[in-house]
RNA sequence: GCCUCCGUAGCUCAAUGGAUAGAGCAGCUCUCUUCUAAGGAGUUGAUGUGGGUUCGAUUCCUACCGGAGGCACCA
């Protein structure tokens, strides 16, 4: 619909002498504008030295006509925007497709195309915090979004299973005698310890560093059992999170795979790309007006933008992709510039298609978060604390589980994505107002209504369309809005709006027994239809009573 | 010091250069004999400061104030 009235814009300003003007077709404010405003006059007038309200009159008749029977009212408001209303059959023609179409709110934009989106990247031998929460929650919405545009999605997760933090907690599991790790919570404990070991102790950084190296080189055999061990272990327990979540990966990269690839790939190109400085190899950003980073080290191990730099080949061999996207935390942003700048050096193509989606942090209102202190929240006992919160009103504990996860899920994708999420312990977080389970709280009290299915329903039909409905009809373009910018708070900020719209109406009509009984209940089945798409979008389970 | 991002109501967040800056929480008023009150109706309350561009600025530019992040051997 949107793009119809685009056109028949475009056709009316021409006709108005006016030609190729940028102009925005947009949602005005409030419902009693219209359903839609154009803003066509109001851009025009300068060219034309026009008055906007007198040039928005000569083309809100030709908007209208082009229009036909889509369009109730065309009509000029304001400093000269167009607002239009559309008619009772175009909207209702918008809900029976909600009603009816199980993918209603799915596109075709990314058809054909094939997406890899990386994310969570959590730290094998340190615990999940709730930061890979972001990078989960988010990355797996995008994926969504992407998958729900016509694309094919191949879900990746990268995981550092090599590198100084797993030296540390290898250090702090051989010091405290630990040869037979069994939970992750006791690997947490030894990378606090060796982390503040290394930066207290002379004798302790050295050993780590010597792990470090002894790990990347892998023939300690002893070592090197324990540290498979380990590895294992903080696997699955990422794994039992995983599921929680909703994350199914169709890929595992590690960092042991890459290191090898990717110092070599850096040897190649040096000094074509990178240059040796102090018998380390580094990519000169500064000439580029990025920062100057560090590949291999001077001990010869490789760093994080080394083995970027692997990952994307790995990637690119193991499944051919159109784009490859990467979301990680905002603290990168520069770190990710250089590696892309480097990539696009080495292989072009490969550079050219590999992009970053930052994320914010998730702040604590009571002090930093610091793994090496021992001062973080994990993702595990988030959940938990969450859940218990939600079985207070729930006696069944899936439910109670998928009430907390919206919970979690809802606070973090109702913000821009690349902002920070402050979150505050003590008071936990809303299970009322804007929130998830108010969004499922919405669709379970429709779904009790269509699943009544009364003989000889009423059927009359009311003289106008509910607000509900006119809102039903925008959520295909929110979502091409949310796949477009990559940023599923358009979603969630949407179906907040449109959940409290039916529960306007929900608290001021009644549905069963009611003279227009089955065409409520045609309502009632696409507000239930487009909410269960958009809570799927963002990841947040569909509860079937609450 | 250099670079990037941010500053909206007491708090947490929205707002593709547009109309009266929207929500929720907290506060105050109402509202369950009706399909679930995790709800609904109402009410109080905000664009850090100074300039500029524009018909129109929370949005763009600029200076300042305040905060966060990054700036070679961590990721």
């Amino acid at each position: 619909m949107e793009e119809k009235i685009r056109q028949a814009t475009k056709d009316a300003l021409l006709k108005a002498g006016a030609g190729d003007v940028d102009f925005v077709v947009e949602w005005p404010a409030d419902l009693a504008h219209g359903d839609f405003a154009v803003n066509a006059a109001l851009a025009a007038a300068k060219h034309l030295a026009k008055n906007p309200r007198e040039l928005a009159s000569e083309l809100a008749p030709l908007i209208k006509e082009a229009l036909g029977k889509d369009a109730s009212r065309v009509e000029v408001a304001g400093p000269g925007f167009i607002n239009i209303t559309l008619s009772k059959d175009a909207v209702r023609e918008g809900v029976a497709t909600a009603s009816e179409e199980d993918m209603w709110g799915g596109g075709d934009a990314n058809t054909g195309k094939r997406i890899m989106v990386e994310y969570t990247q959590p730290n094998p031998f340190k615990e999940m915090h709730i930061g890979h929460l972001m990078s989960n929650i988010i990355g797996e919405s995008v994926s969504r979004l992407i998958e729900f545009s016509g694309a094919t999605v191949s879900r990746a997760n990268y995981q550092g299973d090599v590198g100084p933090h797993v030296a540390r907690a290898i250090w702090g599991l051989i010091e405290a005698g630990s040869t037979e790790p069994a939970t992750a919570a006791e690997l947490g404990k030894a990378y606090a310890h060796g982390s503040r070991a290394y930066e207290e102790s002379e004798k302790a950084k050295a050993e780590i560093d010597a792990l470090n190296l002894a790990i990347y080189k892998g023939e300690d055999r002893e070592l090197m059992e324990l540290w498979r061990k380990g590895r294992a272990i903080s696997l699955e327990a990422f794994e039992v999170i995983y599921k929680k979540l909703g994350t199914k990966f169709d890929y595992y990269f590690f960092e042991s795979e890459v290191a090898e690839s990717g110092t070599e790939l850096v040897k190649k190109h040096t000094p074509q790309v990178f240059t040796e400085s102090d018998g380390a190899v580094i990519y000169e950003g500064e000439k580029k007006g990025l920062h100057t980073l560090v590949f291999i080290t001077s001990r010869g191990t490789p760093t994080y933008e080394a083995k970027e730099l692997g990952l994307a080949f790995l990637k690119e061999e193991r499944w051919p992709s159109d784009l490859s996207l990467i979301c990680t935390s905002v603290e990168q942003i520069g770190h990710f510039k250089v590696v892309k700048a480097a990539l696009e050096d080495v292989a072009p193509a490969l550079g050219a298609k590999t992009l970053h989606i930052p994320n914010g942090f998730l702040r604590l209102t009571s002090g930093k978060m610091s793994s090496r202190t021992g001062n973080v929240i994990t993702g595990e006992s988030l959940i938990t604390d969450v859940i218990e919160e939600a079985s207070k009103k729930n006696d069944d504990p899936l439910i109670a589980e998928q009430v907390a996860l919206a919970a979690i899920k809802y606070m973090i994708l109702r913000a821009a994505p690349g902002g920070d999420i402050i979150f505050d312990p003590e008071k936990s977080l809303s299970l009322d107002g804007d929130s998830g389970p108010y969004l499922q709280y919405a669709y379970v009290r429709a779904k009790k209504i269509v699943s009544y299915e009364s003989e000889g329903a009423g059927t009359e039909v009311p003289d106008e369309p509910y607000v509900i409905e006119r809102i039903l009809i925008r959520f295909p373009e929110v979502v091409l809005r949310a796949e477009r910018e990559r940023a599923p708070h358009y979603v969630t900020q949407y179906l907040t709006e449109l959940a409290s719209a039916w529960n306007s109406f929900y608290a001021s009509e009644q549905v069963l027994g009611s003279p227009e009984e089955a065409y409520k209940q045609r309502v009632a089945k696409a507000f239930m239809n487009t909410m269960k798409n958009g809570l799927w979008l963002l990841g947040i389970p569909v509860p079937e009573k609450m």
